[in-house]
DNA sequence: TGTACATCAGTGAACGCGCGTTCACTGATGTAC
DNA sequence: TGTACATCAGTGAACGCGCGTTCACTGATGTAC
C-alpha cells in the first residue's frame, strides 16, 4: 500500500477539520464538496475514499466539533472560575466574528434541525456529552440533576451569540453579549444551588 | 391595464407569505425560486415583476415575517398574564413542531447572519421593533431599560427552541421546553424590577 | 536479491440536476379617438 | 359606440453555473516468489 492506515487516518482528520470551519463560517449548504477538499489541498474525487456521503461527512464533523467543545470545558480551570471563563470566551466579540473558530451549536443549529436523523442522532449524543460535563462543573454532587438548568444556560448564550451575529449594529450586539454572560453566570449559580 | 395596483400587491403578499413559511420549514438556500412561485399558483418568471432577486425577497420576508411576530405580541392582554402567554406559546411543542408557522428568528438566524447586509439591516429594524413591544410590556415605566434584558430573555427562548427542535429525544426535548419557560419568566421578571 | 503483480489514496473529467435569472411571448384589460 | 393600440402580470423555455456523486485512470509502495 502506499498509504499506512495511519496517513488515511490523519487525511480523515484534515477533511474534518477543514469541514468544521468551513460549515461554521459558511454554513453546510453553503460549502460545496470540491471546495472542501480543495481546502484540504486535495482534489473532490478522494472525498469518497473517506466518506460515503454528505451527510455521512456532515454528521461526523458534528461529532468531532462537539467534541472540540468538550475538551475545552475539561480543560477549563475548576470550579466557578471555570465557568466564568468558558462565559467570557464564549460570549466575546471575538468569538462572534469568528464563528468559523467557535461553537458548532451557534453556528449551525438551524441546519441540524433541518437534517436526517443520522446528523441530529449524533448532535444529540454529543450535544449530551458537552452539557454533562459543563453540568459536573456547575454541581459536582448532582450533575443529572442540573443537566435542564444547564442546557437552558447554554440555550442564552449560544441564542445571544446568533442574534448578536446577525446584528448590524455593533454597539448595540457588543452590550447584548454583556448583559448575557451577567445573565448564563446567575443561571448557572441557579443551577449550583439545587439538589 | 389586466390587473389593478391592488392585484399585484396582493400576489406579492401571497409570495411574501409563502416565502415566510417556506423559508421557516425548508431553510433560505433549501428553497427555490420555482418551487416558491408554485406553492403560490404561479410559474417562476412572474417572480421578478414583484421583487429584484432572491436577497431582495428574503429582506422582505424578514421583514413581513418579524412583523407577524410583532402583531402577535401586541395581541396579548397587558401585563404579566400576557407575558406567560407569549412564553408558553412560544415554548410549547406545537410551535417546535411547525417551523413554518413559528418564530423567524428561531428557525432563521443561522441562514440571516451570513446573508447581504441588507437582510441583515432588515432584520436588525424589525427585531429591535419586535424587543420594543415586548419591553414596553415588562416595564411599561421605562421600557428602554429593559430591552437589553428583555434579549437575552428572548435569546433564551429562541436558543432553546433550537436545541429543541436539534434533538432526536422527545422527551429530553419536552423537559427542555419547559424549564426554559421557568427560566425564561424569571428573567423578564428581574428585567421588570429593573430602573 | 530482483522482478512481476496487487493494492488503493488520490486525480480530474464527466454525469444529471436544480439553482437564480433572463427573455420573447401571451392575452386580458384600459385608453385614445 | 366601436375599433386600434398600449400596458404589463404572468408564462414557460432557456441560460450558465455549481452542486453531489461516479468512474476510469495513475503511480507509489507493499507483497509474493
Amino acid at each position: 500500500m502506499r498509504y499506512t492506515e495511519e496517513d488515511k487516518e490523519r487525511t480523515r482528520r484534515r477533511i474534518l477539520e477543514s469541514a468544521g470551519r468551513l460549515f461554521k463560517a459558511d454554513g453546510i449548504g453553503g460549502t460545496g464538496i470540491a471546495g472542501l477538499m480543495s481546502d484540504v489541498g486535495l482534489t473532490n474525487g478522494a472525498f469518497y475514499k473517506h466518506f460515503s456521503s454528505k451527510d455521512d461527512l456532515v454528521a461526523n464533523a458534528v461529532i468531532s466539533q462537539l467534541a472540540v467543545q468538550l475538551s475545552r470545558v475539561n480543560a477549563l480551570p475548576p470550579g466557578r472560575a471555570g465557568l466564568q471563563e468558558f462565559i467570557r470566551y464564549y460570549l466575546s466579540p471575538e468569538h462572534r466574528d469568528n464563528a468559523a473558530l467557535g461553537c458548532p451549536s451557534a453556528a449551525l443549529l438551524n441546519e441540524i434541525s433541518r437534517h436526517s436523523t443520522e446528523v441530529r442522532q449524533a448532535f444529540t449524543d454529543s450535544f449530551a456529552a458537552f452539557i454533562d460535563a459543563l453540568a459536573s462543573r456547575v454541581n459536582p454532587d448532582n450533575p443529572t440533576a442540573s443537566t435542564t438548568a444547564v442546557t437552558t444556560a447554554f440555550a442564552l448564550m449560544a441564542g445571544t451569540m446568533q442574534i448578536s451575529r446577525a446584528l448590524t449594529d455593533t454597539t448595540l450586539a457588543d452590550e447584548l453579549l454583556r448583559r448575557a454572560a451577567t445573565d448564563a453566570l446567575t443561571l448557572l449559580d441557579t443551577a449550583a444551588n439545587q439538589n
